[in-house]
DNA sequence: CTGTTAGCGCCTTCAA
DNA sequence: TTGAAGGCGCTAACAG
């Protein structure tokens, strides 16, 4: 093993017989620019490749005033999810284009979010994302709006900030379509409600539904509220069946449909065939359970994918980039050609 | 708004009256080992708030050496709960310690790995945490055995690296032990079998179980072989319920425990009072289902916590570091007091 | 107690 | 086609 102490590029260049100057151009691929004779080429690689050369960022983005490092602000607690599918897309797409990211959790506090966007400031970032567990409208904090920032799931209607968010409207109307796409035997419902003040999805959605519905002529029948949690719609849907027969039920989010599920089972209706019943979220769970549940997927990967390259594209336009929500499709829905088995 | 240009540690000095060196001293703390007056003191920051000041990283860096970052290489794939909650664990105690986090997935190619790691290096990182998706025994890159690393939810015996993982036999004694509080009145059953090669965790519960059993004279009836997925443990839980009456069902996480609640449920078993279930995990799901599973956590965060914990400490001791194991209770398990309602 | 000085490693005009 | 020189912003000996 060769102990050798990190090696520098003027370390590189002695060993090939150039100038450091020489050494920096091929090392950062402009020798044919330059016209280096490829045989100084040859003799500089194979040197940085003989020292085991890295280039210490340090000294290169002290000089270039670049970092090709991305701050990710989040205020994400929990963290399931969401935080990790957004991460990916956003990490993947940064190393697409060579830059790296690093990561500050704000936990829903201002002041610390403050302070881990002054950090990285001072680790001179080349953008910022800030991105939040629920979409909603949001106040971006000053710091953020000096900065060259793009919002990942939430938006700033007065700061004209880049924002990327899901298409939560489209995807209302797909929930809706995948119902009516079954043929519609009875009423419809939607099961869960607005979450949080500023929140926005379940409005959006909700809009999404209704419309599509109406446009067949199939009014949405009610609304069946509840928080967007298994407990609460198991209890809310359970207290709805009592009074009533749906044909279909859409539900929120995932979890919502889980406990919706439970709740059917225990009255004794068959999903797809009493009950037709679609979400949103495409999350795992959708894929566990009885039968798969069909659902409109939030594309957090492609999210955070879509905020990077929007930062580093420079053009960033200052509008709203609304990502469609794609159909995973499951089990659960009625259909015209799937009969009941014994 | 003001429009100045970013102010360098010469501008406060500047405005202060005093040189480079005094602020330097003042703003990194060390205005009272260098008996710095205090009205000195004063002046510099208040000149620093005017400007609004932020020290320049890439420079200090290049300074000190040092960088105050920590690099994060994981395999994580879909990443769901765990990249999330180690992610969380590990920023939460590299913020505690004044430090930041840059993150990078290899999504187990080994070749992108080595570039993640390189480009951590060339940045400077002050250590690394290579965390892996499923608890292992991994054959650590000599880029990482070169370097100050952690590893995390595995461990490599060849090098002699620091590791931090679960304690996966303890954890297994614990499901164990919850079982047999309630009283058992007839055979016990672990769900699942080992997954992948390297992973081990499975073969370590599945020890502990049996211990804690045996000490009780409880001896496992036998184990139900199924991948660790829903359909798989439905499927095998199924099948297994045709030939005969378990009295508690262990399963090894709780996807696998969810299958097996849709199997209990098909065969009209109802839980804990037909039969007791517990799983490993303490994911969401656990919280999700009816009854609340009772599941043995995989303490995800403090474990990316622990493994920061121990790079920030220098002192690194060579071994591994097993985390406990907290049991999450829900009510899937038969209590002595636990009466069968109506 | 405070200022002067000298780099950290790299990039990049400017000359040769 | 290559080399010499200067400086990015900050810290830390070493003087005073």
């Amino acid at each position: 093993v060769r102990k050798t102490r990190k090696a520098r590029l003027s370390d590189v260049a002695a060993l090939a017989n150039v100038s450091a100057t020489t050494a920096s151009y091929i090392l950062n691929g402009r020798s044919a620019q330059m016209r280096i004779s490829p045989e100084t080429e040859a003799r500089v690689r194979r040197a940085a490749a003989e020292l085991d050369y890295r280039p210490n960022a340090s000294a290169r983005n002290l000089r270039t005033a670049r970092t090709r490092t991305i701050g990710v602000v989040s205020d994400l607690v929990a963290g399931g999810q969401f935080a990790s599918q957004m991460l990916t897309g956003a990490s993947a797409a940064a190393r697409r284009r060579d830059h790296v990211i690093v990561i500050g959790e704000s936990q829903g506090d201002a002041e610390l979010e403050a302070l881990l966007i002054g950090e990285m400031l001072e680790r001179g970032v080349d953008g910022l994302v800030y991105a939040t567990m629920v979409t909603a409208e949001i106040t971006a904090s000053r710091l953020l709006q000096q900065e060259r920032t793009v919002l990942l799931n939430c938006f700033d209607r007065t700061a004209s900030l880049p924002a990327v968010v899901p298409d939560e409207y489209d995807g209302g109307r797909r929930a809706a379509e995948e119902v009516l796409a079954g043929g519609v035997a009875g009423e419809v419902y939607v099961v869960g409600e607005m979450p949080s003040p500023g929140a926005i999805a379940g409005r959006l959605r909700l809009d999404g539904i209704s419309d599509a519905l109406a446009a067949a002529h199939v009014p949405l029948a009610g609304v069946v509220a509840c928080d967007w949690s298994v407990p609460a719609a198991y209890e809310a849907v359970h207290a709805f069946l009592a009074r009533g027969r749906p044909s279909a039920l859409i539900c929120l989010n995932d979890r919502i449909a889980m406990g919706a599920y439970q709740a059917l089972a225990l009255h004794g209706l068959e999903i797809p065939y009493d009950v037709s019943v679609v979400s949103f979220d495409g999350s795992e769970l959708a894929d566990w359970l009885r039968p798969r549940l069909t659902s409109v997927v939030l594309p957090y990967a492609e999210l955070g994918e879509r905020a990077v390259d929007l930062l580093l594209d420079g053009q960033a336009r200052t509008g709203v980039t609304r990502v469609p929500m794609p159909v995973a499709r499951g089990a659960s829905v009625r259909s015209r050609g799937r009969v009941r088995p014994f």
